[in-house]
DNA sequence: AACACGGGGTA
DNA sequence: TACCCAGTGTT
C-alpha cells in the first residue's frame, strides 16, 4: 500500500530533519523526567519563547518533585503568576504529592500511573512516556494534528475528540523502533517551525514532495477545525481603594475563591456592572455605576466611598470579555480589619461547617451566602504597598492596573 | 459532547 | 483591530 510507503518516508525524513534542526531548549538538556513534565504542562497552550524564563525559574526555586510537593501554593501560583491557567500550577503541584507519596518522589514510567496523575492527559501522559523514558506512546498536540492532517490529508474535524483518537493511532504507528523520545519531539518542532498554521514552509520542509494537502494545495485550509464562540462581553465596577490613616499608602487587594476563573489569584474587588438599559453602555463617570459601586462595597464589608473613574481595562480570556472600569475608592472612618466579623451583613449566614474552632478552619476557607444567594467563601483581602506585590500572585490586567496606580502617585508624588 | 480555563502571537 | 492558538478537568 502505498500509504505505508508515505509513512516510512515520512518518520525516516523527519527523524534526520530534526536532528540537524532541533532547537537548543532547557528542558532539553536534561535527562531528569521531572524537568520533562515540568517543560510539558507550561507548553499547554503556551509557546516556548514564552516558557522559557518560567521553566527556568521554576526548576531553580522547585528543583525537585519533593521541593514543589513541600512548597507553599502561593509560591507555586507566584511562579506562574502571568503565564495562565493558574489550575495548571495548582494540578501540577497536587500530582508532585501524587508522586512523593506513591511513587517514592520519582516520576513513574507505566501508563496508567502517568495518566492517573493531576493535570496530565493524553497528550502530556504520551509526552512524558515518550521523550522522558523512550515509551512507543504517541503525543498528539496542535502541532502534530496539524502536522498529519497535512501531510497525510485529514479533513476530519480536529476539534473532535475522535478525531485526536485517530490521530493518535497513526502518530504511533509512524514512531521508528527505538526512536519514540526523538520522533515525537520532531513532529512537534515540525509543526513549531516548518509546517506552522499560517504561512507552512513548504519550501524548506524535509518531505513536501510526498504532502498530500501540498500536493492537493490545500496546505493553508488543513486542518478543519470548527472556530469556538466568541467571548461574551462583562463590565465589571472595580474598586481601587487608598487607605488612610494605618493604611496610608496602601490599597486593598482580594483572594479570589479557590475554585473557577483565576482560582486563588489575588486581584482589586470588582463587581458586575448593572446591566445597560438602551444603547448606551454604562459609562465611566455615570453616577449610577458609582452608586451601585458604593453599594457593592458595603455588601462586601468593605468601608470606603467611590471618588472619580480612575482608568478602564479590557482584558478577553478564551471564554470572557471584561471591560474593567476602575473607580478610586477613599477607605472611610476607620481602619477596619477587613476581614472581620461584624462588618458584613450577612455575617448571619455563615454555614454551620466553617465556625471557628471547627478544627479544618486553617484549610477551609469560611463560608458565606453570595450576591445570588449560593455559598461561597469568604474572600481574603489585605492592604498592600507597591513593595508587597511580590508577595502575592495577580492576573495580568490587575499587575497592569496596580503598576499604572503605583508609577501614577509615584510620579505624582516626586514632581512636586 | 460542551464548556471552563489565560495570555500572547500574527495578519 | 480581529483573529488564532488548543490540553485538561468538569459537568
Amino acid at each position: 500500500m502505498e500509504r505505508r510507503e508515505d509513512m516510512v518516508f515520512f518518520s525516516r525524513h523527519l527523524l534526520e530533519w530534526y536532528h540537524g534542526q532541533k532547537r537548543d531548549l532547557p528542558w532539553r538538556r536534561s535527562r531528569d523526567p521531572y524537568h520533562i513534565w515540568v517543560s510539558e504542562i507550561m507548553l499547554q497552550q503556551t509557546r516556548v519563547d514564552t516558557v522559557i524564563p518560567y521553566f527556568n525559574r521554576f526548576i531553580g526555586k522547585f528543583p525537585t518533585i519533593e521541593a514543589l510537593a513541600d512548597a507553599p501554593e502561593e509560591e507555586v501560583l507566584k511562579c506562574w503568576e502571568g503565564l495562565g491557567y493558574y489550575s495548571r500550577a495548582r494540578n501540577l503541584q497536587h500530582a508532585a504529592r501524587q508522586v512523593k507519596e506513591s511513587y517514592g518522589g520519582k516520576v513513574p514510567d507505566d501508563r496508567e500511573a502517568v495518566f492517573g496523575l493531576k493535570g496530565v492527559g493524553p497528550y502530556t501522559a504520551g509526552a512524558i512516556l515518550s521523550i522522558a523514558f523512550n515509551r512507543p506512546e504517541p503525543a498528539v498536540d496542535g502541532n502534530v494534528m496539524r502536522v498529519l492532517s497535512r501531510f497525510f490529508l485529514i479533513e476530519d474535524d480536529i476539534a473532535k475528540a475522535k478525531t485526536r483518537v485517530k490521530m493518535e493511532v497513526l502518530a504511533k504507528e509512524l514512531i521508528p523502533s527505538g526512536e519514540a523520545s526523538h520522533f515525537n519531539q520532531a513532529l512537534m518542532e515540525h509543526g513549531a517551525l516548518v509546517c506552522t498554521p499560517k504561512s507552512p514552509r513548504c519550501l524548506v520542509c524535509p518531505v513536501m514532495e510526498r504532502c498530500a494537502g501540498r500536493l492537493a494545495g490545500r496546505e493553508t485550509s488543513l486542518p478543519v477545525k470548527t472556530k469556538a464562540k466568541p467571548p461574551r462581553p462583562e463590565t465589571r465596577l472595580t474598586a481601587l481603594v487608598e487607605g488612610r490613616g494605618e493604611h496610608a499608602g496602601r490599597v486593598l487587594i482580594r483572594q479570589r475563591p479557590s475554585s473557577g476563573l483565576l482560582a486563588r489569584m489575588w486581584e482589586l474587588p470588582h463587581w458586575p456592572a448593572p446591566e445597560a438599559p438602551g444603547a448606551g453602555a454604562a459609562r465611566p463617570g455615570d453616577a449610577a455605576a458609582l452608586d451601585r459601586l458604593r453599594r457593592s462595597l458595603t455588601e462586601a464589608g468593605i468601608a470606603a466611598r467611590p471618588e472619580e473613574h480612575f482608568m478602564a481595562a479590557e482584558h478577553t480570556f478564551s471564554h470572557i470579555h471584561w471591560t474593567l472600569q476602575v473607580y478610586r475608592c477613599r477607605e472611610e472612618a476607620l481602619p477596619l480589619p477587613v476581614a472581620a466579623e461584624a462588618q458584613a451583613p450577612y455575617a448571619a449566614q455563615r454555614t454551620a461547617a466553617a465556625e471557628p474552632g471547627s478544627g479544618a478552619a486553617d484549610e477551609a476557607p469560611e463560608l458565606f451566602a453570595d450576591e445570588s444567594g449560593q455559598s461561597a467563601e469568604r474572600a481574603e483581602m489585605r492592604w498592600i504597598g507597591r513593595g508587597d506585590m511580590a508577595q502575592y500572585a495577580f492576573p495580568n490586567i490587575f499587575l497592569k492596573l496596580l503598576n499604572a496606580y503605583f508609577d501614577g502617585r509615584d510620579a505624582e508624588a516626586s514632581g512636586r
